[in-house]
DNA sequence: GCAAAAGTAATGTCAGACATTTAAAGTTTT
DNA sequence: AAAACTTTAAATGTCTGACATTACTTTTGC
């Protein structure tokens, strides 16, 4: 653990680069202890501050967590799946929404991924998954729902259908692409005439899930694509036209 | 921007949650200037140390970039394809080492996303993508490489086929799933006849894309899959059966 | 023997200072 | 008047030293 002496950039930067490395590589197990802040700078030859500068980088990725009191200091963090969902949501979020990604190529990508859940949601999924897709279809058959709650249940409905796959990468994979979409899908206002169609859409993939077809699932959601392209690209066209 | 008083977490845990919300939200917009360190530390009434402590945690998350000199300051960064890409992968390493996901799982997810691609890399792909993969098939029929470096090529040969498909989106979710493999394959130790196998299977994926025949490319991806999951299952039961 | 109190080592926070960097304003020179 | 140089100001980067808080350990008192 050592620092390049020609290195112009943030101390901090490079400490928190070199202790990642270290975490990384293996060399910092799971629950290790890392040094104490005092024990650090003395060290890196830094301050104090400077060192937790660097933790708290380190923090902010799950990396690591701190313990206050006697026996307290910074361990290396097991990195849970909850929390890599979160990360993978807010970067996912964050590109989509900073990089202006079409509202198409987003669609096509979220799609194209989460059709590589049918196969495996068809042969596997329990009866659990399908009552949680039925109970969303059911809440948005109700008129009364505001699009943002129609949009919550239809990200509901899709992350039961991939958690359906048993596959928990899978699942963290999808999270982002899926729940990414979301703020794009709320600039749509559904009109009761998109939604029936949209209910009927995710019938007949919960059908197909139901009867473990795994094309018909896969075909469901190429149906569904098309239909939310179509639904985007009105919305976008009418949003372009005005001034 | 407010502090909850009832809230015991860290001070500089708190604020980083507040300007993250700010930007998140879209209030902050991108490349607007945040207040000065000073102004921040008046502002949530704390010192500046702890308001260093939280942009730090925000800088490395790459939300924002800071500045020195008289117009410096900290300023809302776009999330750039590649950034993301560098945190997905360093997400999905870690979380792959860190929970004893078995390689079974990990290998499913992986080619159960990449073949979301086949369609549209057939349909997409430019010359310079197909060069790309014969190149690295051209790399792994060499019988001097390293397992290391054949490791390496196989990944370069899939970003080729991922990168084909023409969307950014796919592509940054896809380099998680790929790279994060990188670590596990690396622990495979390859044959001459486990090299040639590949080789021929890439040969076909490659002959595949060539011929714009999608289902062709998954059907090539499900075989080099099976093949994977073989050599990958040898490899660990050797390696559980002695102590 | 057990509970309460003191001790201790760690993180969390603060205050103030100085160093460094950068751009803009100001000044001098040509 | 324009160009080159100097000064200034504002911001981040870093250091020092201190105190607050927390939680475990040890000691003490009954």
């Amino acid at each position: 653990m050592k620092l390049d002496p020609e290195n112009t950039a943030d101390l901090s930067a490079q400490i928190a680069t070199s202790i990642r490395d270290e975490i990384v590589s293996g060399r910092l197990i799971v629950d290790a202890r890392l040094p104490s802040e005092a024990e650090l700078a003395d060290h890196f030859a830094v301050s104090r501050p400077t060192v937790r500068e660097a933790l708290k980088r380190l923090a902010a990725q799950s990396l690591i967590r701190t313990q206050r009191g006697a026996t307290g200091g910074a361990f290396v963090n097991r990195l849970s799946f909850p929390d890599a969902y979160a990360q993978q949501i807010t970067t996912s979020t964050l590109l989509l929404s900073m990089n202006d990604v079409s509202f198409e190529t987003a669609c096509e990508a979220r799609f194209a991924l989460e059709r590589s859940c049918a196969m495996l949601t068809a042969q596997r999924r329990s009866a659990d998954h399908l009552a949680g897709m039925r109970a969303e279809i059911h809440r948005q058959s109700q008129p009364e729902l505001t699009d943002v709650a129609f949009c919550a249940s239809d990200i509901a409905f899709h992350r039961a259908l991939v958690d359906g796959a048993g596959n928990p990468v899978l699942s963290y994979q999808l999270a982002g692409a899926v729940e990414a979409m979301q703020p794009l899908m709320n600039m749509i206002t559904f009109g009761a005439r998109d939604r029936a169609r949209i209910v009927d859409l995710h019938v007949n993939i919960a059908d197909a899930v139901e009867a473990r077809d795994g094309k018909a699932v896969s075909a469901g959601l190429t149906a569904l694509e098309e239909e939310t392209q179509q639904l985007g690209a009105g919305v976008f066209a009418a949003r372009a036209a005005r001034p």
